[in-house]
RNA sequence: GCCGUUGUAGCUCAGUGGUAGAGCACUUCCUUGGUAAGGAAGAGGUCGUGAGUUCAAUUCUCAUCAACGGCUCCA
């Protein structure tokens, strides 16, 4: 007998050789019809598969993360079945489950697959998951599974089996269908009730550029339809959200072809909303000691030859423009501008810390398929700053500057966002990050020491730092679940040395300074798109392109509506009059629609009155309000930023 | 950059080897209407671009550009 222990500490006996399923019944069959993998001694495991000895168990269903995850798999294990009955001599790759859903990499020999094929898969998917097939566990030796792999032609499994030891080595059967694969496994392909292919894609073998391209086909699937339903509502929901989608709608930006990919083009709604982010950050800097200044969009060869870029980011650049012999770069970064003008005037331990801002505007040559949307694009306006400082000022500066991240989070509503210090990978050293180990430790140090004193949690990842320094990068979610950098702080002890930086110390000795890059709201372009979806279009009133329309019953009140169409403009509030012959519902509608924020409807009653009738967008009918009364409070809700 | 899909009116989309259609938006007229679509008429497209096949191409083929879904990349 074996003793088996409970979450809840309850321990029960059981024969040896007992199953995470048999053990589920043992409690009711209700719950064993649920049971989709079973966590032993925290490691999960095939609900199938013989318990030997003592150990603690977990019933894993749909509702645990493991249990989805052991499900998603399983259903990759399923497509592979489908796909190898469909396209006979198909080789796979690997097929893991994701976050929403799994994929499964294989190389078709040079076919490709379609949308409608994809939904001849689907089907096949769904008769074999009729079937009702047990995933069947087998351990195998190193050298049969060698053999069976070999007489397949199946390279992709043979490399994988060079990475695995003998006695490690597993295959699961369902059906037809065998896979070289450590499990876990769900009971049997009967429970994946409900399923969707939802795109196919390459992918290169081991996500290496230079490997083969394989095809990709994901999928998510659901143990019922009511599921896989609702799943596809949100989807669409999502899609309203999309802020490619909400930006043409509501006339924020544009882009065109004669323009150039990438390119965005600001409408007159947008160009509102950029300016009143511009304006927050002004007085914000402003009130942190910031100054502002703007320099050039192109510069020489040499400042980026001294900044470092050329030789670490040339790929990234815009080709050079040549005049007079000149080479001219359009700029990827402010800051070397922003050196020159730290660098203009003698400085003195006085000046310290110099904090200089500008909203720049850079350019990068983004790889055409990475193009998206607002989110990567080829011109980009910077929330750029740069702070030079002594090493004894540097912690309270970057503290400053993630106080600012937090200020700006809480007036935009940003309650998920995590915070990462990105380090840089020794082995890189002299080709991603310039080559000086002592400083990049001692930086990366100082800034994980800041971060632990200001009590700001962090997670720390080798390989994302910048190529002059360690960052915080602040990771967001889009309301649609897109997750970005958006902000970033990082920590630059390499260029003041490459531009020769300095000021005069208390001992009259010049000193180095260090710099911090700071951009807490990112980019114009990637933060409108995430307040976009943020907000789904809603925007606050005092980021609303419009923030009130005004909306007569009829032409026989227009004159009044413009007499309150001169009072609002009169206070500095963004309004406008719809005097088109519709009707008053009609006219409703389309400001919905477009979602302004504050509709003033006005008829018989409120002209007699000198009144407006409030309509909130998504409210509804706020009552009659006198005017002088609702513009003192649309003035302080815009004022307040609420 | 790579793989795949898509490209018809401002938007969403239908359609065809014999030079195109709907709804919404737009313009005009009727209607003067009280909180999410009043009615009628009209205008609008060399079917992404270029080449090829064909008597004839928006439709078939190729190339190219762009968008989209991924991969790789992301200072």
């Amino acid at each position: 007998m074996i003793k088996i222990t409970f979450p809840d500490g309850a321990v029960r006996e059981y024969q040896e050789g007992v199953t995470g399923m048999e053990v589920a019944k043992s409690i009711s069959e209700g719950l064993a019809r649920k049971v989709l993998a079973v966590k032993i001694n925290g490691e999960v495991w095939d609900a199938t598969r013989p318990l030997t000895s003592d150990a603690t168990i977990n019933l894993l269903s749909w509702d645990d993360a493991d249990g989805k995850s052991t499900f998603w798999h399983s259903s990759a294990h399923l497509l592979a079945e489908a796909v190898e009955s469909i396209y006979p001599g198909v080789k796979f790759w690997v097929g893991p489950p994701i976050e929403k859903g799994f994929y499964y990499d294989m190389d078709l020999g040079g076919t490709s697959v379609s949308e409608d094929q994809l939904r001849d898969i689907e089907k096949k998917m769904i008769e074999l998951s009729r079937q009702g097939n047990a995933y069947i566990r087998k351990e195998v030796p190193k050298a049969e599974a060698i053999q069976y792999f070999s007489e397949k032609g199946d390279e992709y499994k043979l490399d994988l089996l060079k990475g695995l030891n003998d006695g490690q080595i597993t295959f699961y059967t369902q059906g037809n269908f065998t896979d070289l694969c450590r499990g876990p496994h769900i009971p049997n392909t009967g429970l994946i009730k409900a399923i969707k292919l939802t795109s196919v894609a390459g992918a290169y073998w081991k996500g290496d550029e230079k490997n083969k391209m394989l095809t990709r086909v994901y999928g998510v699937t659901f143990p019922n339809q009511k599921e896989l339903d609702e799943y596809l509502q949100m989807l669409e929901e999502a899609k309203k959200r999309d802020h490619r989608k909400l930006g043409k709608e509501l006339g924020i930006f544009t882009t065109n072809d004669d323009v150039g990919q990438g390119l965005i083009m600001w409408m007159p709604n947008g160009t509102v909303i950029i300016e009143e982010l511009e304006k927050l950050a002004k007085e914000t800097e402003s009130a942190a000691g910031y100054k502002r200044v703007v320099t050039p969009h192109i510069a020489k060869e040499n400042l980026y030859l001294t900044s470092g870029h050329l030789p670490y980011y040339a790929d990234s650049m815009f080709p050079p423009m040549e005049m007079d012999g000149e080479k001219y770069y359009l700029k990827a970064m402010n800051c070397p501008h922003h050196h020159k003008i730290f660098d203009a005037e003698p400085k003195s331990y006085r000046d310290m810390p110099y904090r200089i801002a500008e909203y720049g505007t850079c350019y990068r040559y983004e790889q055409s398929g990475e193009l998206f949307g607002l989110m990567r694009v080829r011109c980009l306006h910077m929330n750029d700053a740069h702070i030079y400082c002594t090493k004894e000022q540097f912690a309270e500066e970057f503290k400053a500057v993630n106080d600012m991240y937090i200020k700006y989070f809480k007036i935009f509503g940003i309650g998920k966002y995590v915070m990462r210090l990105s380090l840089h990978d020794p082995e890189k050293l002299g080709q991603k990050y310039v080559n000086e180990p002592a400083l990049w430790l001692e930086t990366e140090a100082m800034v994980r020491q800041v971060m632990i004193e200001a009590g700001v949690p962090f997670v720390e990842v080798k390989g994302e730092g910048a190529f002059y320094g360690p960052k915080i990068d602040v990771q967001i979610w889009s309301a649609i679940g897109r997750e970005f950098t958006l902000a970033t702080n990082q920590v630059d002890f390499a260029q003041p040395l490459r531009f020769n930086l300095s000021f005069t110390n208390k001992d009259n000795q010049a000193e180095t300074p260090l710099i911090i890059h700071r951009a807490p709201l990112g980019t114009h372009e990637r933060f409108i798109g995430f307040l976009l979806e943020h907000y789904a279009g809603k925007f606050p009133t005092w980021l609303a392109p419009l923030q009130v329309k005004i909306l007569p019953i009829s032409d026989k009140f227009a004159d009044y509506g413009k007499e309150v169409l001169a009072m609002l403009l009169k206070a500095g509030i963004r309004a406008e009059m719809d005097d088109r012959n519709e009707k008053i519902g009609k006219k409703i509608r389309d400001t919905e629609l477009m979602k302004v924020p504050y509709m003033f409807v006005i008829g018989e009653k409120e002209m007699n009155e000198r009144m407006v009738a409030v309509r909130k967008q998504g409210a509804g009918d706020q009552g009659t309000k006198d005017i002088s009364e609702i513009i003192s409070n649309l003035k302080l809700e815009i004022e307040e930023r609420h």
